[in-house]
DNA sequence: GGGCATCCGTCCGTGTTCCGTAAGACTTGA
DNA sequence: TCAAGTCTTACGGAACACGGACGGATGCCC
């Protein structure tokens, strides 16, 4: 299996690192992809296989977000959620057979937060969880400007600027600085970073590179000698600003 | 008028807890999960099933909100919604049902304070019930024009301006323009104008790429090079003005 | 009541932007 | 000097946004 590419893990969804999510699927192959997708984006899954591990799980982790399966051996996954929701109000996303429109209907009636027909996409999947749950957060609070140095990062604007000239930034290299600008003066990995910004479990890492790359042509003076966005032979990538702060190699 | 954001986190809900929403739904099945977790946000519910049940209760309990089915046995919901107005400005929050194509109520939906397409999710109405109530709370003059830069926008007349002339923007168009000026500044993504603008859980993304376009065309000088209304590749749409970023509005 | 204009949602063809990968040149550290 | 790691460049394809157009539905006007 191997990782499919273009996750807009647009980094607004830190907040939602280390939320719990039970996910609830008597497929093994499903489950398994579907919870290896949750965890790389930051979540913490726990699987069960059928309604009553769904539901003891469910008491045990109280977890922030439920994906069930609305099929499923033993209890059914509609009763399953009923008495989900008799005790807590966590929501839920579906996953229902394809085609049976009725099912999604009966089931966003029933109160299910979202659905999802079978066969999904994983990166759906994580989506709708990061969707789902930011909306529960509160939604549309902008989010606060970064500043650094002479670098201004507006998060819900998506706009980035040094010196007050705005920086043509694309998605994936502003989703990057993003996420570096949040972590100064720290060392990441390729590895690191293609899983928190990509939000990737593995992959070629030359993407991290050239991408890295990308930035540094736009925010550094002189991107052949970068001076912030720096590299640690042999380890990663670092962004420091004020310049002493290399002393340890 | 449309929308607005839900729930700010720091949840100023404690003002809601207690206040009388009328729900008026001649399904048992979604009458009864949507006042179950009406309830549960501390609302007080009453049901109605039917259009006349609706406006007695109405009369008997001067509810705070009156959550509305377009789709009524007897009374059409319309009708009973006109009849509502007359005599009080409870402000109504509209249940349309998508799938019945037969559904286009572009008209007098104008009048509504908030509306809804089923199949929802019952979390998505409590959001949009506190919105609309808290955003009716203290505000004893109708609606707050809106002014930014040389657009002036009037919610209860629905009328925009641009230096003094009149724009002739269609309904959601309006609906469209006025969240966006509400939120300047902030990049929201199709899904995101299609949930809070349509009051649509699911749909076809295009139908906002569609009316971004035409409300381009009434607003920006070169609609071909826009300067206000903006697209962020990937990510969605941003209203800017001028380069100031005076967000308060 | 019939015809007309308006508005809305959808679809399709087209051009553009951006991303991931590969391959070769270069640099670093031993 | 050598090998491993990093940088640079280029390219093909995919995702995306846009314009144009169409059919259906509604409301209005005659």
């Amino acid at each position: 299996m191997s990782v499919s590419p273009a996750a807009p893990s647009s980094t607004g969804n830190e907040d939602l690192v280390g939320r719990r999510v039970l996910l609830v699927d008597d497929d093994p192959t499903v489950a398994e992809v579907a919870s290896s997708y949750l965890r790389a984006s930051g979540f913490v899954v726990e699987e069960a296989s059928d309604g009553f591990a769904a539901l003891q799980a469910a008491d045990r982790l109280a977890p922030d977000l439920i994906v069930l399966d609305r099929m499923l051996p033993g209890i059914d996954g509609l009763e399953v959620f009923r008495r989900l929701r008799e005790r807590m109000s966590t929501p839920v996303i579906l996953l229902t057979a394809l085609g049976s429109e009725d099912d999604r209907i009966a089931g966003l009636e029933a109160g299910a937060d979202d659905y999802l027909a079978k066969p999904f996409s994983p990166r759906e999947l994580v989506l709708r969880v990061q969707s789902v749950l930011r909306r529960s957060i509160g939604e549309f609070t902008p989010e606060s400007v970064l500043e650094y140095g002479e670098f201004r990062l507006d998060p819900s604007a998506r706009v980035a600027t040094r010196g007050g000239v705005e920086l043509p930034l694309t998605l994936r290299e502003f989703d990057l600085f993003e996420f570096l600008l949040k972590h100064p003066n720290q060392v990441f990995s390729r590895e690191d970073l293609l899983r928190t910004v990509w939000g990737w479990t593995h992959g070629d890492l030359s993407t991290v590179t050239v991408h890295v790359r990308r930035l540094r042509e736009k925010i550094e003076l002189d991107p052949r000698a970068p001076t912030m966005l720096t590299t640690v032979w042999g380890v990663g990538y670092r962004f420091t600003m004020g310049g002493a702060a290399d002393a340890v190699v």
